[in-house]
DNA sequence: GCAGTGCGAGTAATCGATTACATGCGACAG
DNA sequence: CTGTCGCATGTAATCGATTACTCGCACTGC
């Protein structure tokens, strides 16, 4: 591979002119076209490796995430690339399997690989790597899951508007008998949804014991599979269910059915963490939306800032309920999707409705979902990356009026 | 941050001494308790950049998968990973984002990290990039999805088998209007797909017009809803589909259900790529499974042949057929493991079939296992044996495959 | 006409490791 | 006792870029 002594030689210049007509440090145009011919004909490409070491900055970032196969994950690591890269960084993506060894394991390659900065989803509580990092200097902001005790800006969701919402729709729909499926004892992301959603449910009489408090060891389907199982083996099982990630969501779905039991029927399910996929379970997921695109964003801004010296500070992005059909609530009218159709298969849905845009964001005022598509928007927002501004809303709405 | 100098300088030896420690090349005991001590005390680690520069050797291989959120290649990427380092590489995801342009950015940044060898799985038809990146003598292994003319080995499961059976069972449930929602036109995994499938029908005497051929200029949700709008406004619309990649049949089944049709009894579906989700959507979908971690790790050593300069083959592992509901096909009689049967009105489904892999079998691959993993090695091949590796990830994704 | 100024371009130091080669010391053989 | 061999270690070149410093040329002003 051509090497810049290579273009020098090429274009009868020294090293260091090719290097200033490269870093367009040089404003004289014969020289430079001379310089480009080179490169051209040579096909030269900078080495970054030498330009790194140089340098001091490699032009990556990391990203260390919880877990490659969870959509939350994937999602957040596709919004911090996209930003990054329209940075002029480029991403380097640990997955952390949810293993704080792998998880450190990664962290050192990323740093001896002398990444520029590091964006953490940490697994477990906080590792001693972590804390090593922070004190080394690197610049480091913790993104969706906060380490206590660690003095690094974090960026994450708040969910306690949104276990509020819930708290009253459960209220609402008499489900007295709640209970919740949380992270690994002594994470901060988990201790912080139980008492949040505990305290919501306090002004409307309802109590969370400790029996209905699951914590799993493994943030898969696996663990909250194995905290259903023994919340349906209590004298008095719960009649709702908040999962407080997605993949736990679905270990707890596969107990309820494998038992013949019916959601909403039998038991109500609320997933934390809106992915795509719960509008087509069965049936559709009420859910706790985080921000995930905008939290990659503010993630990637925040460690530029620390990366150029300047202090940041967290931040907290409002994650919001969105209602759909794992809670029993009550089905309009047109509702098609109906465990049990109701109308004749034909047409249930008049072909007007799918059109609106149907605000499925009421924070503060659940409704009842209607149709499947109106969680449209934010699979739209999934995969606006691909086209370059991602503007849901225009797109959504294009798209529905396209139908 | 400490580089070799200080640590040279703090045991009182010079820094080739200490390179040699550290690379173990010295093996006077003395000299190295001093530099090992020196290394702890200052917190030394040895920076990548310049031992890259100066060896020539990142210890890194870069993967571009075509979508990050797509959960086909979100696992493949995770098996990739887990192998990669397992053999001591550490790997470098980029995300094409199904977008050729973005794909050809990626590569050049990969190339100018110096990456030691890349996997591609190609968004679009062949870029130039990628021909020049093989040209240059690059290691280079096509993952997933072969490129015409590209003189590399690929490594990617074939699906013919699968489809034949496909074929069968469509005949045997009589379905007679087969339809087929394929890639962007020009690449070749969506021809090959198209072609065995019609070739497979054939046989049962079951056509496949080309007004039931769609094909998608985005491998997204988007687009499997717009051919299967198509599908569904034709005078006479397809009884059963088959959609070429998990996202696209997402679409179609949005589209199916935003008219108030139903799946399977309107129209069957069955989706190419196998991920956990679709054990939990409404019905249970009926899909082509590819051995995704397998075809991961054969890339991984594929790769490796190539950087170490051995010449290096092909790799075809076989996809099977994983029928669940979405065909409506009779409900395959099940051992319970649930503590109660089943009684939903509704209820073809014997809640157990979604736990137990038994029933979901391949027609030509019947294998008699009680046990979750076998949704994950049942494609018997190369690597069994290299999930002595990795203990915790492997049980992991079984747990997963379970579900 | 000569010093001063400005600027384009070359020389060489540098980043932090690896490694070929040189060196020096001890041991052993003649 | 000395020459040589072996071996641990040091010296210095090297990877491919960036960049401080310097040089030299042309132009300008007095």
């Amino acid at each position: 591979m051509a090497n810049i002594k290579d273009v020098a030689e090429r274009a009868g210049v020294s090293v260091a002119t090719v290097s200033r007509v490269l870093n367009g440090l040089s404003p004289v145009a014969a020289t430079r076209d001379r310089v480009l011919a080179a490169v051209a004909e040579l096909g030269y490409r900078p080495n970054n490796v030498a330009r790194a070491l140089r340098t001091a900055r490699t032009g990556a970032l990391g990203l260390l995430i919880g877990d490659l196969t969870n959509p939350f994950f994937t999602e957040l690591a596709d919004a911090v690339e996209v930003e990054a890269r329209s940075l002029g960084y480029s991403l380097v993506i640990g997955n952390a399997g949810e293993s704080p060894q792998q998880q450190d394991d990664h962290i050192r390659t990323l740093i001896d690989r002398r990444i520029d900065g590091l964006l953490v989803s940490s697994a477990g509580t906080g590792s001693p790597v972590l804390r090593e990092v922070a004190a080394a200097g690197t610049p480091l902001v913790l993104l969706d899951r906060a380490v206590d005790g660690l003095d690094v800006p974090c960026v994450r969701a708040d969910g306690r508007a949104a276990l509020a919402d819930l708290a009253a729709h459960f209220a609402a729909l008499g489900r007295r008998r709640p209970a919740i499926i949380v992270a690994p004892a002594g994470t901060r992301t988990g201790a912080d949804r139980l008492r949040f959603f505990r305290e919501a449910l306090r002004p409307y009489g309802i109590e969370l014991p400790d029996e209905r408090v699951g914590a799993t060891p493994d943030l898969q389907h696996t663990g909250g599979r194995r905290v259903m199982r023994g919340f349906l083996d209590l004298p008095e099982p719960p009649d709702a269910v908040l999962a407080t990630d997605n993949l736990m969501a679905l270990g707890a779905m596969d107990e309820i059915r494998a038992r013949g039991l019916r959601v909403p029927d039998d038991v109500a399910l609320v997933v934390y963490d809106d992915v795509p996929w719960f509008r087509h379970t069965d049936p559709p997921l009420t859910a706790i939306a985080q921000p995930t695109r905008e939290l990659g964003r503010a993630a990637v801004h925040t460690l530029l800032e620390r990366i150029e010296g300047r202090p940041a500070e967290s931040v907290l992005l409002p994650a919001r309920l969105v209602p759909r059909h794992s809670c029993g609530e009550p089905a309009p009218a047109h509702e098609a999707r109906a465990p049990e159709p109701v109308d004749a298969p034909r047409a249930p849905v008049p072909a007007d409705e799918r059109h609106e845009p149907v605000p499925e964001h009421a924070p503060h005022a659940p409704q009842p979902a209607d149709d499947p598509r109106t969680t449209d928007d934010s699979d739209t927002d999934t995969d606006s990356h691909s086209h370059s501004h991602s503007h849901s809303d225009t797109d959504t709405h294009n798209e529905r009026g396209s139908a």
